[in-house]
DNA sequence: CACAACTTTCCTGTTT
DNA sequence: TAAACAGGAAAGTTGT
């Protein structure tokens, strides 16, 4: 709807489209989704409603797209029907689903937030474009971002005691350091670009599929639509001509203030300096 | 108003 | 060939 049809630039790398798609929008002509054991395949219906055999459906086409052991998902913790899966919190996929973690729950949270199952490949897969294009309606402003951001933080810190505030936007450490007589820093328009980044990928009930983990300890990412990245940030500037190619550009000037590191030979590949805060797991 | 921080915009050239 | 990547240069925005 926004730019769609304009001919004028493609809110998505194309690349990203035929080859680096999320991992759980890999092709489902290559998933086997070969049961039909219900009736109907895991990804045809809401999470909600799943059984225990198409939740298990669920985690193997997870480790099939991603290419990971069998590992890395302790099966046995879900032992549970689709319900009890969407009841799961932050706190819950922390403890029962291991180094997946992350990719199971922002990979649930984006099911369950689509909210649109059909019975066809191809509407599926509209639906998965239409939502991850058009994101604006559900994504609203930033607000909605740093609040349900907000939210997410707290529920981290509730499960991993972490006293340390993740943001350097929203609130400034209090204890840490002897307060200088302004307790903010020099920060227009409120967030920094990196921050901005950062915040996306640390929220995954916001995070249709536009940035994604290469691999979290080590803060590698990759940008999935960075053109939609780039509208995103636009927007929470007031800027309607944000491009990727703009908002690249100040992504390399973070190079040399190390808040990034180069990650060379990686089409739209970034990694996280030693001057970038608040993205670890258990950082402090 | 000046200034600094942080982009944003534009551009030319290179790489994938 | 189209996208990305690289940086230089300069203009723009915003907080102090």
């Amino acid at each position: 709807m926004i730019l769609e049809g304009t001919g004028r630039m493609s809110i998505n790398s194309s690349t990203s489209l035929l080859h680096e798609q999320p991992s759980w929008t890999n092709e489902y002509s290559t998933c086997n989704v070969s049961s039909s054991f219900f009736g109907t395949q895991w990804h045809e219906i809401h999470p909600q409603y799943w059984t225990k055999y198409q939740v298990w459906e669920w985690l193997q086409h997870l480790l099939d797209t991603n290419q990971l052991d069998a590992t890395c998902i302790p099966f046995q913790e879900f032992d549970i029907n689709g319900e009890h899966l969407c009841s799961m919190t932050v706190q819950d996929f922390t403890r029962a689903a291991g180094t997946a973690r992350q990719l199971l729950y922002s990979n649930l949270q984006h099911l369950k937030w689509t909210g649109k199952y059909t019975l066809t490949y191809p509407s599926v897969m509209a639906s998965w474009k239409e939502e991850n294009y058009l994101y604006d309606s559900s994504y609203g402003s930033t607000v909605d971002l740093l609040e349900s951001k907000t939210y997410c933080r707290a529920q981290i810190s509730m499960s991993t005691t972490s006293h340390q505030p993740l943001d350097s936007t929203d609130m400034k450490k209090t204890q840490d350091h002897p307060p200088k007589s302004h307790s903010k820093k020099h920060n227009p328009r409120g967030t920094h670009l990196w921050e901005f980044i950062r915040d996306i990928l640390l929220n995954p009930e916001k995070n249709p599929g536009l940035i994604k983990w290469e691999d979290r300890s080590e803060g590698i990412f990759r940008f999935l639509k960075s053109e939609a990245v780039a509208q995103l940030w636009g927007k929470k500037k007031n800027n309607s001509s944000m491009t990727y190619e703009k908002l690249s550009r100040a992504m390399r000037y973070y190079y040399k203030r190390e808040i990034l590191e180069r990650v060379d030979g990686r089409r739209l590949v970034y990694k996280f300096g030693k001057n970038a805060r608040g993205w670890r797991e258990n950082e402090n």
